[in-house]
DNA sequence: CCAGAAAGTTAGGTCATACTAACTTATTTT
DNA sequence: AAAATAAGTTAGTATGACCTAACTTTCTGG
C-alpha cells in the first residue's frame, strides 16, 4: 500500500477545508458516514465539487473516504473540526455577550472569523465573557481539549401533546427565522408545553410563559428541547 | 480605447488584494507610484506575482498602472485601502483594550482578522472602547468616511541633537522590536530629548523620563516623533 | 433480479494566487 | 553612447477551489 501524504503534523487548514470538515461533523455527529450529496447541500455547492474537496482532506489524513461510500471523519478531523466548532460558538458567544452583536447575525460573522481568529484570541474572548458553555442559539461549545456535550434532544415537532420541556437550542443560520422565534419569545432558557398537534403536518400549538401559540411543524424541527419529567417525552 | 472591466460597484475584495491595497498605500502614502519591487518586498512575494496581482486591480479600476513605471491608486483604489486600514487599526486597538492583547502580538492577530470583519463589527468595536483615534503603535485611525491624519512625523533617527519630542508612533511589525521598546520604555506619548549622536551610523544617546539610554539608528529610525518646538527640529 | 432513478465520480474548464526561469526595458556607470 | 546592472514583465507551471456535462455505480421497487 503506497501510504499518501499522512499528516505530517499541524498543516494549516484553509477556510473552505474547516467549513467541509464542520459540515460533515454536523452531519451524524461523528458517528455515520456523510454522504456526498448532503455536504454539498450544507455548504451550497455542488456534489462534484464535494468529490473532489474530499479526496484532497483525506489526503491529508482528516476523512476516511471510500469512493461512492461517502467519508468520516478521522480523529484527526475530528479534532479539527472540534477546533473550528470552538471557535465559532466562542466568537458568536463573544459578539452577542460583549459587543451587543444581535443573535440572528452572529453565525454569519462568526462563519468568517472562525477562519481567522487565533487560538489565543478565542481563549481571551471565552475568559473574557466567563467561559460560556453554549454559544447564544444553545449549541454547546466544545471545550479547549476538544470534548463536547453530544447530548440529543428532541425537537419540539417530536415532544409528545401534553408534555413540557424547556427550551435548550434553536438552529441558527436563518436570521428571519431567529428574529421570528424572539418574537414568540422561543428562547433557550423558556419553558414550553405542547397543547396539540394537527395531524397532516398541522400547527402545533403551544405554550410559552403565559402566551399561546401556534406554530407550524418545520419551524417546530429547529427547537430542540430537553423534556422535563412529567408525562412522557417520546414523539407523539 | 477598449474599456478594460472598470469598477462595477463594490465587488467584495480578496483578502490579497486588500494587502497589496494596504501596502501600495504605505508606500508614498498614495502620492508618488509604488514600485514593483517594493510592494513585493513589503508582500513577501516574488516581484513577477506582483505583476500580475497588480494588473488584476488595475483591471478592477483599483489601480492606475504603467508597463515598467509602478502603479498608483485610483480613488477607488484609494477607499478601499484605508477601509481596509481603519478595520485593522480599530481591531488593533480593541485587542489591545479591550481584551489585554499584547502590543507586540495585535499586529499579526489584525492582519488576518481585518479581512473577515464586518464594517458593524468594526464599528461596534470602535464604539466599545470610545471611537480610539489610533492604534497602540501610535497609528492614526481612518474615519468610517475615509479620512485619515497623514502628517508626516521625523523619526528619531533624524531628530536635532538636543532637541526633544514626543513619540507618536512606533513601525508595528516586529513583535522583538516592540517588546524591546516598551522595555526601553519608548512609548507613544513618551517625551524623549537626543543628547547625542556619534557619526557614520553610531549610537544615539538620548533621555526618556528620568534615564538615559542608547539605541542604534536603524530602531530609531522606527520611532516617529513630534517634536517639541525649543531648539529646531530638523535634520542634525 | 433487473430497469430506472438516485447518488456519486470523472473529465475538462475557469479563476485567483503564487512560483521560477527567461526575457525586455530602464537606469546607471564608465 | 555602449556596456553593465537593476527593475520589471512574460511564459510556463502549480495548487486550491469551484463549475457543468457526461459517465458510472449503487439503490430500489416492481
Ligand atoms: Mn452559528
Ligand atoms: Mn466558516
Ligand atoms: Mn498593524
Ligand atoms: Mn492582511
Amino acid at each position: 500500500m503506497s501510504a499518501a501524504r499522512e499528516e505530517t503534523g499541524t498543516e494549516t487548514l484553509t477556510a473552505p477545508a474547516e467549513d467541509y470538515l464542520k459540515a460533515i461533523y454536523a452531519i451524524g455527529k461523528g458517528s455515520g458516514p456523510a454522504a456526498t450529496n448532503e455536504i454539498a447541500q450544507r455548504l451550497a455547492i455542488a456534489p462534484a465539487s464535494v468529490s473532489g474537496m474530499v479526496r484532497r482532506l483525506a489526503d491529508q489524513g482528516l476523512l476516511a473516504y471510500e469512493r461512492y461510500h461517502g467519508v468520516k471523519l478521522t480523529e484527526s478531523g475530528r479534532r479539527a473540526a472540534l477546533r473550528t466548532l470552538r471557535r465559532h460558538r466562542v466568537i458568536e458567544a463573544y459578539l452577542s455577550q460583549a459587543l451587543g452583536y444581535p443573535w440572528d447575525r452572529v453565525h454569519h460573522e462568526a462563519e468568517r472569523l472562525e477562519h481567522a481568529a487565533s487560538d489565543e484570541l478565542v481563549d481571551r474572548m471565552a475568559a473574557t465573557i466567563g467561559e460560556p458553555e453554549v454559544d447564544p442559539h444553545g449549541a454547546p461549545i466544545p471545550t479547549r481539549d476538544g470534548s463536547v456535550d453530544e447530548t440529543e434532544y428532541l425537537s419540539l415537532a417530536q415532544l409528545a401533546v401534553g408534555s413540557a420541556g424547556v427550551v435548550v437550542r434553536v438552529s441558527d443560520e436563518d436570521p428571519e427565522m431567529l428574529r421570528y422565534l424572539a418574537e414568540l419569545s422561543i428562547l433557550p432558557g423558556k419553558k414550553v408545553t405542547v397543547k396539540s398537534r394537527a395531524p397532516y403536518d398541522g400547527p402545533i400549538t403551544l405554550s410559552v410563559g403565559r402566551q399561546e401559540l401556534s406554530i407550524g411543524p418545520s419551524l417546530a424541527a429547529n427547537v430542540l428541547i430537553a423534556p422535563l419529567a412529567d408525562r412522557g417525552g417520546g414523539r407523539g
